[in-house]
DNA sequence: ATTTCTGCAAATAATTTGCAACATC
DNA sequence: GATGTTGCAAATTATTTGCAGAAAT
């Protein structure tokens, strides 16, 4: 990797690395979603994703975004979390740090936030169960700073 | 609460107490659903749970088991999680400490853990970020002891 | 007697898939 | 040219709701 390319420059590599490995072929509309991907907010759902596509007149469909979705996750570009609502969530996990999350119960609010105690914790008590871990999620539920007075 | 009570009773009262309350009805179906939640292993979804009373020849219909799974929830003796696969399952929270999870990827094998100097570090960040925690998951993806090696 | 509940079946909501026309390799 | 992709619409899956008859207060 070349530290003067750009982000989209490192994502669209390994992306399309994958992409050839598997024997997938990189379309316009693949291209696409990953520049849109990476420039969007966390935590967006496939419908909300494909929203942005719809309103900037780009006719890319709801399954080929949904599709991409799924190839970014298995690629290691995107990862899927579910929070209180019901949709899939996805946000990039392309050189950041795993984080985990505080959720306001009031405003729907996400929080970032790493914690390396924590995961030194969870590593103890893997070892402890002789359990490897491969991911983790923690999610705290609560008010925000707007929401508590 | 009488500690000569089982478990089954002090959870019939709470659950009783919370019904008439909201001014709701106790039922039938609604003592029978508490018993069989109580004796039931953890993290069962509405389906499965379905399944049991049918099984059981009981003509206990699956709106009532879902519906009355909400009302468990919302009085506190059950708690609702979202793992790996897209059901939503449910446990007894009755007089259990919160705990977390390892869940297995190869064989969905929950083993479940408690780890006060995680929840302690949790509440400190949430200070840190002027956020009240009402309630937190977490949750550890990996290999259990039977699947590395 | 009034209010709430049950169980069915039908509606909803999010996700997933089949397929004919199309694009990439 | 062979193979994989797209976008639509239709299928699927889990959850949620409307309603007429039944049960609890």
């Amino acid at each position: 990797m070349n530290s003067s390319d750009t982000k989209l420059q490192r994502a669209s590599q390994l992306f399309e690395v994958y992409l050839k490995r598997q024997s997938l072929k990189l379309t316009k509309q693949r291209q696409e979603i990953l520049v849109q991907f990476l420039s969007v907010g966390h935590h967006i759902s496939a419908e909300e994703f494909h929203l942005i596509f719809k309103e900037a007149n780009s006719k890319i469909g709801f399954s080929t975004v949904y599709r991409t979705l799924k190839l970014l996750t298995d690629c290691g570009l995107a990862r899927e979390h579910q929070f209180g609502d019901r949709f899939t969530r996805y946000e990039s996990s392309f050189e950041t740090d795993h984080h985990d999350h505080l959720i306001c119960t009031q405003c729907g609010d996400i929080i970032e936030f790493e914690s390396a105690e924590i995961e030194a914790l969870q590593t103890t008590i893997a070892k402890s169960h002789n359990f490897i871990i491969q991911d983790h999620k923690l999610e705290l539920y609560g008010l925000c700073a707007k929401h508590n007075q």
